[in-house]
DNA sequence: CTCACTGATCGACAGATGTCGATACGTGCA
DNA sequence: TGCACGTATCGACATCTGTCGATCAGTGAG
């Protein structure tokens, strides 16, 4: 896959119809925060205190495989959700604020 | 199909872990809103003048067959996302706003 | 250099999802 | 009562998605 990190879009729901591009944009922000497992890595990070964490401390938690918790981590990367950095042999994560306000302001 | 409204579910995901039952809950209503076609309904209606919209207007626009519209239709309504109302013979979907309110808090 | 370790990728598979045509169900007009 | 119309449901099908075991790639310690 490895799509673009999907634009900023769009005007809040209630502002105007969304085009046909501007709800295929949205829908893959919605499609990342639409599983379980997603969300519950998006709370841990999110509530960490460092507002960051390493993958090898989500595994275990989250109760799946390490090839299906990557795979999560960067469905959320993907959609612009989390921001991973490579630190030696660790990948850390941490949320995008400013994504998550994005998203919230389209519900507005 | 014909689940339950799904219940308010949670505290912001930044604010504590959400468990397995919470994050099942969550993705529920996510995954109503992950479909482009979904999302373009829930915007013509969130938009029009009167907050609310009967299906036979909404068919065309979003180009799909009416069997389609009417499923997506219900996974709107199953998510606690459009209230439906029947008129006549006509069925009328509105914006549940404090749904809506509910889901911006969750990404808070 | 070699090896152990972390994380990403690959291949496969079961189950979920979007879509449609056909059809059943309700409602109100004639 | 009968019929046309708006919706919901059904059955089928292609595609997408989550999941895992196996494997590959990169890093740093010894």
């Amino acid at each position: 896959m490895a799509s673009e990190p999907t634009s900023a879009c769009c005007a809040p729901v209630s502002e105007g119809v969304l085009s046909e591009a501007e709800a295929a944009d949205l829908s893959t922000v919605f499609k990342a925060l639409s599983d379980p497992a997603r969300l519950r890595l998006l709370s841990m990070i999110a509530s960490s205190p460092e507002r960051e964490m390493c993958a090898c401390d989500l595994i275990e938690p989250v109760g799946k495989s390490q090839p299906t918790v990557s795979h999560h981590l960067s469905q959320l990367v993907d959609a612009g959700l989390l921001q991973r950095e490579k630190r030696g042999r660790w990948a850390w994560f941490r949320i995008d604020p400013d994504r998550l306000a994005e998203i919230r302001a389209v519900l507005g």
